[in-house]
DNA sequence: TAGATTGTTAATCGATTAACAATC
DNA sequence: TAGATTGTTAATCGATTAACAATC
């Protein structure tokens, strides 16, 4: 939870620097998304006095510390996994290449994708996964594949070593202990919204 | 908190209810989802006694009155605004149907696209919007543009009435307080990964 | 020095869990 | 009746917020 806000004053910190402002108050960084200020600055007191008495935090200073401590002060190369309209998507999506993640290959068991090359990043066969991933220092894996090739595709990341993988198959994963594994659930927001809507017009 | 809990119940009985089981206790529901069997039973009997003493809750049932809950028990026309590949894999995606929400029209203003119909599905303008909307009695839209063009089109369909948007632009969205807004961000738990990969090796 | 704002402690709030009478 | 399991109250836990001394 609190990762999650880390992750969102870093956004509001880059916005902050883009803008000319040298300066922030955990008061005006509050309110510019409905939180209070003592949570703010708990937030960022946990990890470190990175604020200045009677002044507020420096933005700069502030971004470069998040930065380091949510690890965006490097490159992630990250492997794809499906190459889909999904994948696809997902590969061009700007978002992720701004924070640093850079993808650096792509592997799909469609022969009519295989062996190419997209955007200088390769293609490569399931079989191959392992040599790449082990060849780039690839830690992290984006899985965009259906429902039912995602597990055996996981097992071989988890074999290759793979160490966090981003999931938007809608399935269950299992993976061992020490590997990270976050769920995107793209339909069960919008069960959300519907759940609103049915109590709304009752 | 507890709405996203229920889909997640929800997902559990329809897989239940295929493998032909009649009944289900809440200690076996939470030893499913690494949850605390009371809280399952509080979550359930917030919204009535669906229970039995004795014996657990009956699949069938519990099911029917979840989905009622949930809204899940009629079908959604949905419109998607943007059909690049973002949309596109969107579209294609079975999650969405099975849960009985169904993309009645797409909404791009590419002129490849527009005026052509993907699976029975018609594409329009976006100066058609508010038209497809009105005559389709849809109430739910999907976003999924560039950021740039998330704002304008977001005030074309309040002005046409929506009551509910799932946001997949990386965009802050204004709307106003009686339509509820609902934001993916694809990149912010791919944030939380590197965060726990910078911890581990520190 | 006066004003502003932090870091942190104590108080509050809400959510989770344990426990158990009710009851199938 | 005995065993199982619910619905619900009371206890616990953790997260949020208020308050304020420290200090720029």
């Amino acid at each position: 939870m609190t990762i999650h806000r880390l992750s969102v004053y870093t956004r509001c910190l880059l916005q902050l620097e883009e803008d000319g402002v040298k300066t922030i108050s955990s008061q005006e960084m509050a309110d510019r998304f409905n939180l209070n200020s003592a949570q703010v600055r708990k937030d960022l007191a946990y990890f470190g006095e990175f604020g200045v008495r009677g002044i507020g935090y420096y933005v700069a200073g502030l971004k470069a510390e998040l930065q380091r401590i949510l690890g965006l002060d490097r490159q992630w190369p990250v492997v794809l996994i499906g190459f889909g309209n999904l994948g696809s998507a997902l590969f061009h999506y700007k978002g992720f290449g701004r924070q640093g993640f850079r993808i650096a290959a792509i592997v799909d068991d469609d022969p009519g994708k295989v062996a190419r090359e997209v955007e200088s990043v390769p293609v490569v066969a399931s079989r191959d996964l392992a040599r790449e991933v082990r060849a780039r220092g690839i830690q992290i894996a984006i899985v965009a594949v259906p429902a039912d090739a995602a597990q055996p595709v996981t097992d071989q990341l988890v074999g290759a070593g793979i160490r966090a993988i981003l999931n938007f198959a809608p399935a269950r994963l299992k993976v061992p202990r020490e590997v990270r594994l976050q769920n995107v659930d793209l339909s069960i927001e919008l069960e959300t919204l519907s759940f609103y809507l049915a109590q709304g017009s009752r």
